[in-house]
DNA sequence: CTGACACATGAATCAGTCGTCATATTGAAA
DNA sequence: TTTCAATATGACGACTGATTCATGTGTCAG
């Protein structure tokens, strides 16, 4: 684990179909697995049985656990992000798209408590791909804000500083009221979010 | 780690001043390996040699390597508490002082983030002491929103909603800014977001 | 001073995992 | 149908690391 990533056989990608649909089965038991144990508790074999084969297969495909796990992390970004564009999409102006945006992130972890899981262990596992996750999404969400500056539909401010300020909102809120507490009225939260962002909090 | 807490004998609090100073010096260990290596890849061993201890030793003091950890958690709780109070003591108003909470908050991450490691970790090691952590800060900062209202120092609004939005905001800015990059603009940061937090975004 | 309890030791136990490998099996191209 | 590269198997070796325990040593109340 500490060691200088000795020169194992690169697992080659699969070259038939059927390596194919068990390399991307392997990729969802880990994400079941590892979502619900946690990367340290779930095992290979924790992995294989669920994907429904032998251990030694697993190495086919996968040089290691992390390696999987870096892939998995990847693969919830594009997802999450995708996502999110979509919901966004055809919204009238930014301070619109951030309400939907905030209100479609907290619906979704609410019903994928496992991909937020896997996420969050990445600053442990896999620091850089957590980093990538979150700088990623701050880059959009950046020039997102820099362009509705720039057509005068928000006041003037660092784009960065304010991305990185509303994305750690939304983290911390849908663990709050999308993960811990089932039940939470998430349209009321948006709106209580969005009057404080809109307005401000001078009386 | 799965199993219903096996009844091992309860380790006793230490009743001689030998006894509470290593006890002392485990946790002090436990905090600077765990907090360096992470709770998976810190064993035992390592906690004991830094301590300078035998390994059966740690057992007189802890049960498990998770007992120390959530004690660990609980006291980062008290310590980060202890010092936001200190830094907003004195505050002339309450916008004034969730200024200088979150400046000082932003500088505190940066110097400990040994501390900041152990808390986020907590999330899978110890869930309800994490949970415990947040819950704990989130009543205290919305009792303080609410008493802020009812003096009329701030617009109406709901005060645990605001809590948890400004408590991720400091999260995720206090690892983007004050651990991820060294030499950001402390200052700076914490007047962009109070810009947007107190005159809001519209134009 | 001394007995008794608190504390300390570290080798041994024990449970578990990772990753390998010699040996099948599959399936599609020839 | 044959053939062989790709894929699959699962038992096993090697190792790691948490926890225990039988055996000491320190400390302090009386």
């Amino acid at each position: 684990m500490t060691e200088p990533a000795a020169r194992r056989p690169v697992a080659s990608r699969p070259r038939t179909r059927r390596g194919q649909d068990t390399r991307e089965g392997i990729l969802r038991a880990a994400e079941a697995v590892i979502g619900e144990l946690g990367f340290a508790a779930a095992s290979i074999a924790d992995i294989t049985r669920r994907a429904g084969i032998a251990q030694g297969t697993f190495y086919i495909y996968f040089q290691s656990k992390d390696e999987v796990f870096r892939e998995l992390v990847i693969e919830m970004g594009k997802l999450t992000r995708a996502f999110l564009a979509e919901a966004v999409a055809d919204a009238p102006d930014r301070l619109t798209a951030e309400r939907r945006g905030l209100r479609a992130f907290l619906g979704f972890v609410g019903t994928r408590p496992t991909l937020y899981n896997i996420v969050m262990e990445a600053r442990f596992v896999a620091p850089d791909a957590y980093r990538q996750y979150y700088t990623t999404f701050a880059r959009g969400y950046g020039q997102n804000l820099a362009a509705a500056v720039r057509e005068g539909e928000i006041r003037e401010g660092d784009a960065e500083i304010r991305a990185w300020a509303l994305m750690g909102m939304a983290i911390t809120l849908g663990e709050r009221f999308g993960i811990w507490e089932g039940e939470a009225d998430l349209d009321r939260i948006v709106e209580e979010v969005f009057d404080m962002l809109e307005r401000g909090l001078r009386p």
